[in-house]
DNA sequence: GTGAAAGCGCTAACAG
DNA sequence: CTGTTAGCGCTTTCAC
């Protein structure tokens, strides 16, 4: 084991209430005993004990992450972000994650809580569903905000607008002059991330009067997929879920054979498979089919053709929710209104629609409550 | 705060001592008052509180995952598979980022060391160059194990044989009839993981009495392909190192035209820049340039046309690296000996080579000591 | 200014 | 079989 305090006091030859008042910056001791200690205390390689701290103080300094069974770039991105910003303020960070059932979510939540986590914060789809467990959570008086909108449950939340991004894509096809635009999404369809997408889409149209063909909507469920099989899908697992199921609804649109000129994908690892799909099936991107992804993944700008899509500010999301988790924590925010933060968004034209600006065209949306 | 063991007594009206029996399982207890309180038990929702435990125990049940500045795909597979394996055998996780360096290291080690991890898992590139904090924590009785190769420091270690890896990849091209093959690598060359690739490829050539010739072999440096710029050379962020110095290298690698018809790649990531680089210069993959790539990369198998790879068993890594260090941890490898775990690689034969295969070609690799 | 001591929730050793 | 108690490392109150 490490040091501790006691030790080092007594090697010291000072009390623990005098040293600990060193350690923590007290006023309340003499200037020349202050200096003899910090100048010996280095020899000891003193590492505070945050176990003992926690179990004193009832904080532990450490923000509990619920989170992303399904493996993305995105979440990969936010938890980084996360990670960082939790650091800076004196954070540790610890994960915990569960696949949004109601188990998962319950023994996740019972493991950052016998951690003493002083507050935590929500990546996956669990609060789509809430179950009890994270009402008895916040009933311990600690917060929890959640990365994705949430719908039946009270908490602090920061998203973006995903049906202002996916009605700013498809107003971007309609401008292009696109008429017949397709949708690839995935099950589970009653998930409020996907019903965004499809609401984004459909009042896109609806603005543009454009009629909505269901014939152009495909949502790809995990059983379709898997039971297609081919040649790229050979699993179906969490990681390789995207990709196929763009893969799969590409495919499937394209034999439909309905006059689709252009199509919105549910993600980019989506639109990448579409592009691949597209590919095999013989058609060309942007020339015959004009693909849009939403996301901020980094391959984006290396596939062929590079996306246009949207820019998720998925670090600013990460940074966001851990600032406004420390300041409920740490009571500074205690406003008893849930905070609802609106991050920006931004179109990034490149060329898989065939529309290459040479300058970004960008489009901001902010809203904060 | 949570209910305590102590109220949960009063209330039950028995002994601290005998509540924690009945909750440990110990058969000291009478029956009809064990079979009572676990009854009424449930009423209380009691969370055993791990910090007390930890602290009174000397031992927190939570292992510390060091780890990866870089964002990667591969990395993430492995974190995952680290928190499922560790929660599988009631471990938790914390993690700590170091961006390689000395104080990096010494910060990310100090705060698990606060917390009283059990043992470290060291993904990044940090025990290239070990600092004494390394040392130090195992100077504390604490194990530590690593996810890469590492040659100056004692540890145990789960990995793969890259050199082999890249050995097998070139053979495989050289068995294509390809005599011209190029690499593309990332600085910092001084790198194990650098030098592994570049000693892998080397070998194969010297097998087939090809000669090395350094014109083929680019590495890019972050200085360059930051001042190259371009259209996808946006940014060099961490996230996109990768894709970028494939993208800068390859285009390099072309424009010496010096009769290159294959091309071996640091990653999958690297080779996906790689062949956007091909598509933008107006050559065909694989019918102008053979191109594989190295990694678990989910994409991989939806870039145009799918990659021919490596297939590093990340899960497999991360679950093996927790097996081992709680093994370590409770005392049931005792050996003095670090274990050196190597695990076999595959590989995987899809378009980018023009030599599709329809039963996948294997070839596995696999020592332990 | 400094030291002594109580107690956070838990476990384990010991006394009854 | 059950209850009591000391103590893990720390913070904080209170007494000197």
């Amino acid at each position: 084991m490490n040091i501790s305090q006691k030790e080092v006091a007594e090697r010291l030859g000072v009390s623990r209430g005098t040293l600990h008042r060193v350690l923590v910056g007290s006023p309340l001791v003499n200037a020349r005993t202050r200096e003899r200690i910090e100048r010996e205390l280095e020899e000891f390689n003193y590492i505070p004990n945050r176990v003992a701290q926690s179990l004193k103080s009832g904080r532990s300094m450490t923000i509990g992450v619920l989170g992303p069974a399904r493996i993305r770039t995105a979440n990969m991105l936010k938890v980084n972000a996360i990670y960082e910003e939790a650091a800076a303020q004196g954070y540790s960070v610890i994960i915990a994650y569960s696949d949004g059932s109601e188990e998962g979510d319950e023994h996740g939540i019972r493991q950052l809580l016998s951690h003493m986590v002083d507050g935590i914060i929500v990546m996956g789809r669990g609060l789509c569903h809430p179950s009890d467990h994270f009402k008895a959570f916040q009933r311990h008086g600690k917060p929890i905000i959640s990365i994705y909108p949430v719908y039946n449950f009270k908490c602090d939340c920061v998203t973006l607008d995903t049906a202002a991004a996916f009605e700013e894509l498809t107003t971007y096809l309609i401008g292009l002059g696109h008429q017949r635009i397709g949708l690839a999404i995935f099950s589970p369809r009653e998930s409020r991330f996907v019903q965004m997408r499809e609401k984004g889409y459909c009042q896109a149209l609806e603005k543009a009067k454009i009629p909505i063909d269901p014939e152009l909507i495909v949502c790809a469920s995990t059983e379709e997929v898997s039971a297609k099989g081919g040649d790229y899908v050979e699993s179906l697992e969490d990681a390789d879920a995207d990709y196929a199921a763009g893969y799969w609804a590409t495919e499937e649109l394209i034999r439909r054979k309905c006059g689709m000129t252009a199509l919105v994908c549910a993600s980019d690892d989506t639109a990448i498979g579409a592009l691949c799909a597209a590919h095999a099936e013989g058609l060309s991107v942007p020339k015959d089919l004009a693909v849009v992804g939403y996301d901020d993944s980094t391959v984006s700008r290396y596939t062929i053709p590079p996306l246009t899509t949207i820019q998720q500010p998925n670090p600013e999301m990460g940074k966001r929710a851990v600032d406004i988790l420390i300041s409920r924590i740490e009571g500074r925010l205690t406003k008893k209104r849930h905070v609802k933060e609106e991050l920006p968004f931004e179109l990034i034209v490149r060329d898989s629609c065939g529309a290459r600006l040479k300058s970004k065209q960008t489009a901001r949306k902010s809203r904060s409550a």
